[in-house]
DNA sequence: CTCCCGATAT
DNA sequence: ATATCAGGAG
């Protein structure tokens, strides 16, 4: 529909006006760094992750660290971030993997990044745009919530709305525009208490908050 | 679908 | 006390 884009559109430039420079709060040295951090990132905060991460890159260094280290060392580690136990043993498994499939080095592909265990297809998409230049949809709560609310999907599996937005946005902006919606997810259309009254986007949205 | 899970905001 | 955080595996 005519309108649907041009709405759309004007979307894009309200989000980039806000958030003329957006870029990962991960902190990472490296995309086998970056890889790691985002698989701890899973249901909790960048800045949690951040804490973390300074003393564990500190000790275990690159993929051949992590797979020779125990599953309790990773575990205390990481801690802070939740889900402690699943995230070091993906985190070793990826290890290996990356070891046995590919000399220790991160792929630059989706399909190669989604086989790697405890990635997927969000994991593979933060590492393929800010490790390696690689347009991609990242859908995140964030992601998911806001384009839900904005009407840009009427779907709600992750992969269907990557899809929707891969059709409604120029891939040069992908990696942007999710960002975009991230950084705009924390600071006003946020999950519980979403603020509308100072919404740049308000004019353009048919979601009414109905918790406050 | 369920399970994993600590830290923080409300 | 409860909801939420750059999700993924079984």
């Amino acid at each position: 529909m005519v309108q649907q884009k041009k709405r759309t559109v004007k979307i894009r430039k309200i989000l980039k006006i806000a958030y003329p420079y957006v870029k990962t709060q991960l902190r990472y040295r490296n995309p086998f760094e970056l890889l790691v951090a985002t698989i701890l990132s899973a249901q909790c905060t960048d800045k949690q992750v951040n804490s973390v991460t300074k003393d564990l890159f500190n000790k275990l260094k690159n993929p051949c660290d992590f797979a020779h280290a125990s599953s309790e060392t990773i575990e205390k580690l990481i801690r802070p971030t939740g889900y402690f136990r699943n995230k070091a043993k993906n985190i070793r498994k990826c290890s290996v993997s990356l070891i046995e499939k590919y000399k220790g080095e991160v792929p630059q592909t989706l399909d190669e990044l989604v086989k790697l265990p405890g990635g997927g297809r969000k994991t593979a998409n933060v590492v393929l745009g800010a490790a390696f230049g690689i347009p991609g949809i990242v859908v995140d709560t964030h992601v998911t919530r806001i384009s839900k609310r904005l009407g840009l999907t009427k779907n709600h599996d992750p992969v269907k709305i990557e899809f929707d937005l891969m059709k409604s946005i120029p891939k040069n902006e992908w990696n942007d525009f999710c960002l975009q919606l991230i950084f705009f997810g924390r600071a006003v259309c946020k999950a519980r208490k979403p603020a509308c009254f100072t919404c740049p986007l308000c004019d353009l949205c048919d979601f009414t908050d109905k918790t406050s």
